[in-house]
RNA sequence: GCGGCCGUAGUUCAACGGUAGAACGCCGCCCUGUCACGGCGGAGGUCGUGGGGUCAGCACCCAUCGGUCGCGCCA
């Protein structure tokens, strides 16, 4: 739009004649004289109808809220008695000399001020267009865009190579969880369930790599913290010394994360009161029998043995070291080799348990990964070990083959990593367009 | 898939075996300095649906549908 100021630049133009456009966010009508904030993409200001110019008045007295407006005016400096300290533009006003309507709205279906939104998550699951205009909605996904952001600036200054993975794959080599078939002229093709394989025959080439895309998980799982589909951020990296080299790595990533979350969101941590989790200098970091150790030791609970934690024994285990050691983050390694993919790698010294590890915060797991097998003969006895069909991995068994260094990597979930940080209820809160066994967009069942 | 809890106005929630309520939103009127205003008035509900027991049900019982939380599964 030609000549149109942005909001955030009216304080520059005090005394001038200016065209903004936007959203009416609030009105406080007067009677004589009318007020009201508008909203663009870069702020609020209030303009004010005044009696000196009676046919504004006029039009402005129709005018409710959401409509979208094109309003010239003088930027005027308040009287002191009258300015708003510590609010945006608050020193300022618009005083309305002209009104275009540029688009009516309808009365709003619920309460959309600062204050006074509070909707069910369906609710605002079901009226999502209109409740991304909420300052707090909105608020979580600039968290969010920062959580991605970082992550893709944090790989490429310890230059990893972002790569495109595959949404469309053949038939499924890894196992584990439930995919989406999708017709595929007249075959079958399956939507990924990880970049896995992709990342690691990348890396084969690349050295480090990452990747940010979608993956699908069909699982049948209603719960606060599942979606169908996930924003998965991955990392592999090759020449590492050891299982070790892979958590440093991923701990650089979140505290990197949480820095700039940190600097460039402070605004929205504040508007949504979330504190962020605290990391210490150097992550606590337990296998799988020491934390189940700790959790017999402190809770009395006996889950010694089991092959993995359950959500109690995360939360409890993530309890105890938060009173240990201040931190909210823990690393678990060591799960058992055979309850794990193929392509894990076992402990030498034990084989019966892996190098793969988790990241857990605040109760929840944030992050997997470990290291890989890198040697042809091993990856091939582990196809033959957990039953599976080398014709259906050829092309990554392929990269395996022709000289591949020790390697590991990780993974993790924007949607949870916003969810966590945020301490938002429930992951369907932390995406955009949440996908559920429930819900496409629509619900499902109507 | 299993279990707990919930379903009342546009929204968020109360109340109660005996007249259906509030806040916000909406409509109307009033307000020349408001600050995601204020004042007065008004509209808006077959209490998710279907059965049952009761003199009497929104409330109790059963079924069903929907929601939500937990578990399982999974990341």
């Amino acid at each position: 739009m030609r000549n149109r100021i942005y909001i955030k630049d009216l304080k520059d133009n005090v005394g001038k004649e200016v065209i903004i456009a936007g959203w009416v966010d609030v009105r406080r009508d007067q009677g004589k004289m009318v007020f009201f904030d508008m909203r663009d993409m870069t702020g609020k200001v209030q303009c004010v109808a005044l009696p000196s110019h009676a046919d504004v008045i006029e039009k402005v007295k129709e005018v409710r809220l959401e409509w979208v407006l094109k309003i010239t005016g003088k930027v005027n400096a308040r009287p002191p008695k009258n300015v708003k300290a510590g609010a945006m533009n608050g020193d300022i006003e618009l005083e309305i000399t002209g009104v275009e309507v540029l688009a009516p709205a309808e009365p709003l279906p619920f309460d959309m001020s600062l204050d006074g939104y509070n909707l069910e998550l369906t609710t605002e699951l079901d009226n999502r267009a209109l409740v991304l205009r909420h300052p707090k909605v909105q608020a979580v996904f600039k968290v969010q865009e920062t959580i991605i952001d970082a992550f893709r600036e944090f790989m490429k200054k310890n230059m990893f190579f972002e790569f495109q993975a595959p949404s469309i794959t053949p038939a499924v080599a890894e196992g584990g969880s439930e995919v989406f078939q999708v017709n595929y002229f007249d075959k079958k093709a399956f939507l990924t369930q990880s970049p896995q394989l992709y990342k690691q025959i990348v890396m084969s080439a690349f050295e480090r790599v990452f990747s940010v895309n979608k993956i699908f998980r069909a699982e049948p799982s209603a719960t606060t913290r599942h979606l169908t589909e996930v924003v998965s951020l991955d990392a592999e990296m090759a020449f590492i010394d050891g299982w070790e080299d892979v958590k440093d790595m991923a701990e650089g990533t979140v505290k990197f994360i949480l820095e700039e979350v940190t600097k460039r969101n402070g605004a929205e941590l504040k508007l949504l009161k979330a504190e962020l989790p605290v990391m210490i200098e150097k992550t606590p970091t337990f296998s799988l029998t020491e934390a189940q150790e700790k959790i017999f030791k402190e809770y009395k609970r006996d889950v010694r043995g089991e092959k993995d934690l359950n959500p109690q024994d995360e939360r409890e285990l993530c309890e105890i070291v938060k009173k240990e050691t201040g931190s909210d983050f823990v690393f678990v390694y060591g799960y058992p080799t055979r309850k794990k993919p193929f392509y894990v790698y076992p402990n030498p010294e034990v084989p019966e348990f892996n190098h793969g590890m988790d990241l857990l915060c605040r109760g929840l797991e944030w992050l997997s990964g470990g290291r890989r097998i890198n040697k042809y003969d091993q990856l091939m006895e582990h196809v033959k070990i957990w039953n599976m069909d080398p014709k259906k991995i050829k092309m990554f068994l392929e990269a395996f083959k022709y000289g591949v260094p020790p390697e590991g990597g990780f993974a993790f979930g924007a949607e949870r990593i916003t969810m966590q940080l945020l301490g938002l209820k429930n992951i369907r809160e932390a995406c955009m367009f949440p996908r559920d066994m429930e819900r496409i967009d629509e619900r499902l069942s109507e």
